[in-house]
DNA sequence: TCGGATCCGATTGTTAACAATATCAGGTTA
DNA sequence: TAACCTGATATTGTTAACAATCGGATCCGA
């Protein structure tokens, strides 16, 4: 199981609130509730065998961490995601992990920089590469991420971007399934910015970083585009309904 | 009453959470509810005259943006700001807002521009700069970065910022009040950051916001060195007990 | 036929009582 | 004396019933 996932799901977790919003979590990610979906809180506290109140509590934590949204009086609906938000993301994440790879060029441990390597090595072996798929869709991606912004040392960016934005992150591709060319490439790139960081350079690992993941948020732009075309030429309605 | 404050301390605010949760963190920041304190539940709840169930709700929101700390089955506690902690802030802004200067330069309206002039100017002749105090003080440092966050278009950045890490700047100030000479220069600094954003140059909106908070991280950093030596000076016991 | 008011049903927000857990004081034993 | 166990107490987690609000269907009038 990934690393930045903070828990088995079978694993306790001491209250039932906590339990509850792990498996909501998982399961909105993961698109076994479909996003965009209304959420009924009887609904769902008979299905989770528990009563509304840490069930609410739960949907609290995820609304803080922007998988549902909420209106009061009116209900919760796991959120539907945009293009647009996306791309926010990935400015975000820019930079955010810029900084957390130039932190980290100035105070990773050897150790640290040991996993890192094996991490790679690891991924090429599994000649997950050639098929393109895998790299993005088994989140092979996202820990080598997790790993450097762990090494950043500073709490409050790992926090931030290992509770929040990182499962956004998986949900967008478990949703829109994120395979693409540039897998090999990103690979390659994930090299180049551990280098920078054993060089102990921290101007040029940030500046690697943002540009590896400017480079992803142009490739998904690019999809985009390219979808959004295609769908127009194939429902003419959109060009020219008012 | 500054334009990141969603609410107005009186105004309705749709739920009883909605509006504990407002005051409560109001008396948080504000330290009226000192740093560090327990908060028991019931007691809490008789005060403000509702039921545990909102409060609770309260809390959770007030724990989602990190001015409380809870464990399970023991309590609650308001967070206790460590030096380290606000280090660690100061980063975050680096990268967060450079990226939103960036982002300012590239797609700010002239009427946000003019906001941002009017605002300078209004700094200016409040005659707040001479005395140091008041320009971290009464906010009007926040205030500017929060509109140039808002130019930046970018929903996310503007959500982070605003609800979560403005608040604890303010909780941060309350309680160490930060005066100091660098009032006049961060003047100044805010000045060519608009100019930079006026002259839509990305780069060098981004370098200099980057530079201007790095510098405000730096002057908070040698304040605590020096509170620290005077502190381990009067204190001999820090230094030599095992 | 369309627009709007009104009622009904369902859902959410709130409350107060109940259960489970941790803290702390006191006592016991090595 | 110190460490450990034990029980009382208070606090939190959980539950189920109650109140308030919203959305939609129905009915009425123009």
């Amino acid at each position: 199981m990934a690393p930045y996932t903070d828990q088995q799901p079978g694993e306790p977790g001491v209250t039932l609130a906590d339990r509850v919003f792990t498996r909501l979590r998982n399961a909105i990610v993961e698109g076994e509730i479909p996003a965009g979906s209304k959420i009924s809180e009887p609904e769902l506290a008979a299905e989770y065998g528990i009563s509304r109140g840490p069930l609410r509590d739960a949907m609290g934590r995820l609304e803080a961490c922007h998988l549902v949204e909420r209106r009061a009086n009116v209900g919760a609906r796991v959120v539907s995601l945009s293009q647009e938000d996306l791309l926010e993301l990935y400015i975000l994440r820019e930079a955010l992990e810029g900084m957390a790879a130039r932190l980290a060029a100035e105070r990773i441990t050897e150790k640290e920089l040991n996993h890192l390597r094996r991490l790679l090595k690891q991924h090429e072996q599994r000649g997950e590469l050639q098929e393109g798929i895998a790299y993005f869709q088994k989140e092979g991606d996202l820990d080598f991420h997790f790993r450097i912004v762990q090494a950043s040392g500073n709490q409050r960016l790992v926090q931030l971007l290992c509770n929040d934005l990182y499962h956004l992150m998986r949900m967008y591709r478990y949703q829109f399934g994120m395979a693409s060319a540039r897998a090999l490439i990103a690979f390659r790139e994930h090299g180049h910015i551990v280098e920078a960081i054993a060089d102990r350079d921290p101007e040029m690992a940030e500046l690697i970083m943002r540009r590896h993941i400017r480079s992803s948020r142009v490739n998904v732009e690019m999809l985009f585009d390219a979808r959004d075309s295609l769908t127009r030429r194939s429902d003419p309605d959109l060009s020219e309904a008012g």
